[in-house]
DNA sequence: ATGGCAGTTCCTAACTGA
C-alpha cells in the first residue's frame, strides 16, 4: 500500500501476480559535494538509488555543483550554507511537499533559531515521506554545542511527533546523526562514557526521538557489531577498522516491516580523498 | 594527556568536525 503497485500481468492467463516494487534509500555524509562530486557521480552510477541523501554538503545554493548530478537522472533538492552543514535530497522521480528545517512542521516560534544551521530537509516520494538530517556534533560533553546538540534533539522529536499526527505517512528518518546508540555500534566502547557520540545524555535524547515510533532498519538485518559508517581520517582508523556507526535510517513499523537489506557500503572509504563517511543504502519491497 | 587529518574561509591561521 505504500508502494505504486506496477501492473497486474497473468501467467498462461491464468495466474495473477503483481510485481514487487522496490526502492532504494542511501545516505551518505559527504564533507563537501565539491570535493566529492565525482565519487558521489561515480557511486550514483554503479549504485542508482532511488534517493540519496547527502549531509555536509558545505555550499550555499547558489553554488551547489547541479549538472553533473541532473545529468545522470537526478532531481535535486538542496539546503545549504557557507562552509558548514548543508543538506540535499537526490531523487530519480520528483519529490512531492520537500521543505527544509523545522518551521514547516512546527512553527516559526518552536523552530527558533534551529533553521539558521541548514540541518533538515525533507520530502515524499510516492507514500514514503523521507527526512533527511544532520544532527549537530556537539564538540564536547557539557560544551555549549552539546547543550545545542540535546536540545536540537528535543524539537526533532516534536518535529517528527507533528509529521506523524498530521500525515500517517510511511517515514524514513535518515542521516549522520553523529550517535552511536548501543556499544555494539563503536569499535572499543570502554572508557567512552564521557565521549561525544557515545554519552548517556545524547543516547537517552536519541532514544526518546525514535519513541515516537521509529526502529533501527541497519539492527533487523545485523546485530553483531563491527559495522561502521563512520571513522577517523586520523590514526589510520579505517584501515583498523576503529569506526563508529553513526549514519542511520530509523523507520516507522510499516516500513520497517517492507525493508529487505541495509548495508554500509565501505568501497568510497578506500578512495582516496575519501569522506570520513561511507553511505548506507536501504532497500525495501512491498 | 595530547594530537593525529581534512575542509573551508576571515586563506599560510583559525575554525569546525567527530
Amino acid at each position: 500500500m505504500y508502494f505504486r503497485r506496477v501492473a497486474n500481468c497473468c501467467i498462461n492467463d491464468q495466474l495473477p501476480i503483481t510485481k514487487l516494487r522496490m526502492m532504494k534509500i542511501a545516505t551518505w555524509n559527504v564533507n563537501s559535494i565539491r570535493t566529492r562530486l565525482l565519487q558521489v557521480v561515480e557511486w550514483l552510477q554503479d549504485n542508482p538509488v532511488d534517493v540519496l541523501c547527502l549531509q555536509e554538503t558545505k555550499v550555499v545554493d547558489a553554488d551547489f555543483p547541479r549538472s553533473q548530478l541532473e545529468a545522470i537522472g537526478y532531481h535535486l533538492y538542496i539546503s545549504g550554507q557557507k562552509s558548514y552543514n548543508g543538506v540535499a535530497l537526490l531523487s530519480r522521480t520528483p519529490l512531492a511537499e520537500v521543505s527544509m528545517g523545522f518551521a514547516p512542521v512546527l512553527g516559526v516560534e518552536k523552530a527558533g533559531d534551529f533553521d539558521e544551521q541548514k540541518r533538515v530537509i525533507a520530502g515524499l516520494v510516492g507514500d514514503v515521506r523521507i527526512v533527511n538530517l544532520y544532527v549537530p556534533n556537539g564538540a564536547s560533553v557539557g560544551s555549549e554545542k552539546y547543550d545545542y546538540k540535546l536540545r536540537w534533539l528535543s524539537v526533532l522529536r516534536e518535529y517528527l511527533q507533528a509529521l506523524m499526527e498530521k500525515q500517517p505517512n510511511a517515514l524514513c528518518v535518515c542521516g549522520d546523526f553523529n550517535i552511536a546508540l548501543e556499544d555494539r555500534d563503536i569499535y572499543d566502547p570502554k572508557g567512552k562514557e564521557n565521549h561525544i557520540m557515545a554519552s548517556p545524555a545524547e543516547r537517552q535524547a536519541l532514544q526518546e526521538v525514535l519513541d515516537v515510533g521509529l526502529a533501527d532498519a541497519f539492527r533487523k538485518f545485523t546485530t553483531e557489531g563491527d559495522h561502521f559508517s563512520w571513522w577517523d581520517y586520523r590514526t589510520n582508523a579505517f584501515s583498523r577498522n576503529r569506526g563508529w556507526r553513526i549514519d542511520h535510517h530509523y523507520l516507522t513499523p510499516n516500513l520497517y516491516q517492507q525493508a529487505t537489506s541495509c548495508k554500509i557500503d565501505i568501497s568510497p572509504r578506500k578512495l582516496p580523498q575519501p569522506s570520513d563517511h561511507a553511505p548506507v543504502i536501504v532497500e525495501f519491497s512491498n
